[in-house]
RNA sequence: CGGGCUGUAGCGCAGUUUGGUAGCGCACUUGACUGGGGGUCAAGAGGUCGCAGGUUCAAAUCCUGUCAGCCCGACCA
């Protein structure tokens, strides 16, 4: 049946929400796709639902297609499963709790390892039974610290997850690159131009895993890719290039020298140029040490100060440095920190205090730039000085190495030392190798061939598919409006009947039945004594990529074709409407 | 967590300084005109002014508290 304009429910608006930022955002709630509800809770307007499942069935056709079987979750949950796998604590505020009347702790799913793991453990004891695939689209409960850009970072939102339990380690290989295989149908097809980059793991554990990312100015996320070879990563999962060490035999002796007034590294570098100016090439931050303090707060609430050394050009990423102590956050400069720890001078810590072995007992975790053999000038430990010619390896160790500097635009790749370039994207699917984490967790284990238990190897895969529909907005839209992709346009054709005349909505109404008895769908704007600039506005701002209009040209036997997208138009005689039309639709 | 801003009709806003009948534009209803780019005119419907308490003859407006939302920062040692 088409969808009439007269009787959808949809209210266009002329001005755009004062809340929203991003295109995605405005034009979903501009063009009646969604209305908010809460902060990152939104309600599916008839349209917006129609995109949702489009999206959802071309999910549906590439997980069946690799053999993954759909099944169906509660969102409202048990503790008992979470505390098993330690995610009662470890997702911290992010997770919606709640009790029943009995008093018993309950949570709205945020991702469902645990329930899968158990469901599989309940049926299948065997390795014959695997390889074996599930998945669900499900909707998933997140507390997110600040929701935002409408779809984009939602605390309700709709994802497709599915996992794979294999008996192997080679097994699950073949498991996960069927899936890699799926996403890169399943992104093709939504018209996303995306890019897969490694990832950190993050809450989910497990040793590897590759995010698919729409490219968008907009994006949440930062990737690097090599501008050479087909290196390709989160910023949060770069890996520096690490120097060997450098020989230090000819290295001069560690010296304090006095640096009044330089709390800054900017301030340090000039001082150093004007008093202490060396041969050859002058001072650099790079040629200094900064050592950053920061608080971890681990889930269970206990907070934990470190001490950062990066090189002085560098700054801390705490998106960088979160991913690596991933569960706990990172909380920057804590005043009451170094009112605690008088060894702790501002703008003067070194080395010489830093490590747990050291007088302040903060663990030191160094950036793996700073190698045995490399000098620093940095900080004395007391106001005003500073040492020069501190040899890692000679004068100081720290207690572990971390990856927390920033990545920056021209940094070598790690695999071929070219120059790497930054760019956003938005995370639309994220694949994980979990290995046996939670398989251990809830002991799911299956007897092999010789009669052992062993135990499930384990990969979880997730698509963002209601943020996909923001992120498809986000790819193609102009200053009208939106431009969806026809497969997951809210309908194939948009007809438009304007002027008075009976005869026009007639042939429209006709014209109608034909496209549907072909096959296809229509958004059909029947609405009497409306302005035809209302209709045609109101046309851009939904999006289908395939406009008919049925007005004036029906004098001279025609109608027009319009082209959303290009904006092109072609009159088209009535009696080759339905056959053009179709054409255009399938692609002919 | 910190800082700033904002809560008045479905949406976008004015009114608050200086207390005195609740306003405008869009959207909505009715009628007429108009009919290929958000058209014109006329008449309407729609509001516990976020919530609670206080001051006052009188509070959207002043005071106190509270809740909610938005934006920025999360940092250069």
């Amino acid at each position: 049946m088409a969808l009439r304009m007269s009787t959808l429910f949809l209210r266009t608006l002329r001005e755009n929400p004062v809340d929203a930022e991003l295109p995605s955002h405005r034009l979903l709630v501009r063009a009646g796709y969604i209305r908010r509800v809460a902060p990152g809770i939104y309600s599916w307007l008839p349209l917006g639902y129609k995109v949702l499942r489009n999206i959802e069935r071309i999910v549906r056709e590439e997980m069946d297609a690799i053999g993954a079987q759909e099944v169906h979750f509660p969102a409202l949950l048990p503790r008992e499963p979470y505390d098993a796998s330690n995610r009662w604590t470890q997702y911290g505020d992010s997770i919606f709790r709640l009790k029943d009347r009995k008093g018993a702790d309950y949570l709205l799913g945020p991702t469902h390892e645990e329930m899968f793991t158990l469901l599989v453990k309940d049926l299948y004891s065997s390795y014959k039974d695997l390889p074996l695939a599930l998945y669900q689209i499900q909707t998933k409960y997140r507390d997110e610290p600040r929701p935002r850009a409408g779809l984009l970072r939602g605390r309700e939102f709709v994802m497709k997850d599915s996992y794979s339990f294999d008996v192997s380690d080679e097994a699950f290989l073949r498991s996960y690159h069927a899936h890699r295989g799926a996403y890169i149908k399943i992104f093709d097809r939504l018209g996303l131009d995306y890019v897969i980059v490694a990832a950190m793991s993050g809450a989910m554990g497990g040793s590897a895993s590759e995010e698919f990312l729409a490219t968008s100015q907009n994006g949440e996320d930062t990737y690097v890719r090599c501008t050479h070879c087909d290196y390709a990563a989160n910023v949060e999962a770069v890996r520096v290039p690490v120097p060997s060490p450098t020989p230090y035999d000819d290295a001069p002796l560690a010296h304090v020298e006095d640096t009044p007034d330089t709390p800054t590294i900017e301030s340090l570098v000039d001082h150093l140029n004007t008093a202490l100016p060396r041969e050859g090439r002058p001072w650099l931050a790079g040629d200094t040490l900064k050592n950053v303090i920061v608080t971890l707060v681990h889930p269970d609430g206990t907070r934990e100060a470190v001490a950062i050394g990066v090189p002085g050009d560098r700054e801390v990423d705490v998106k960088r440095l979160e991913a690596q102590v991933e569960p706990a956050t990172v909380e920057v400069f804590d005043e009451a920190l170094f009112a605690g720890n008088p060894s702790l001078i501002k703008g003067y810590i070194g080395p010489g205090v830093l490590g747990e072995k050291q007088a302040s007992g903060i663990r030191y975790l160094l950036d793996p730039r700073i190698v045995h053999g490399t000098r620093w000038v940095t900080g004395a430990d007391q106001p005003g000085r500073h040492v020069v010619d501190l040899v890692a390896g000679r004068d100081f160790d720290g207690d572990g190495v971390i990856e927390a500097a920033d990545v920056r635009d021209g940094d070598p790749c790690p695999v071929c030392a070219n120059p790497l370039e930054t760019a956003r994207g938005i995370e639309m699917g994220h694949i994980f190798q979990l290995g046996r984490r939670f398989a251990e967790a809830l002991d799911l284990r299956v007897l092999d061939e010789s009669g052992r238990l062993v135990t499930v190897t384990m990969g979880s895969y997730g698509v963002g598919v209601s943020r996909a529909v923001a992120a498809i907005v986000e790819n193609s839209h102009d200053d009208h409006g939106i431009v969806w992709p026809r497969k997951v346009s809210p309908a194939d054709v948009h007809l438009i009947a304007t002027g008075k005349d009976a005869e026009i909505f007639a042939a429209a109404e006709h014209l109608c039945g034909e496209l549907e008895s072909q096959g296809l769908s229509v958004l059909y704007d029947d609405r009497q004594k409306m302005s035809p600039g209302v209709k045609f506005n109101d046309a851009e701002l939904i999006g289908v990529p395939t406009v008919v209009v049925v007005g004036k040209g029906l004098r001279d036997g025609t109608v027009e074709v319009r082209d959303r997208a290009t904006g092109t138009r072609a009159d088209v005689a009535v009696d080759d409407a339905v056959p053009r039309v179709v054409g255009v639709v399938r692609g002919s």
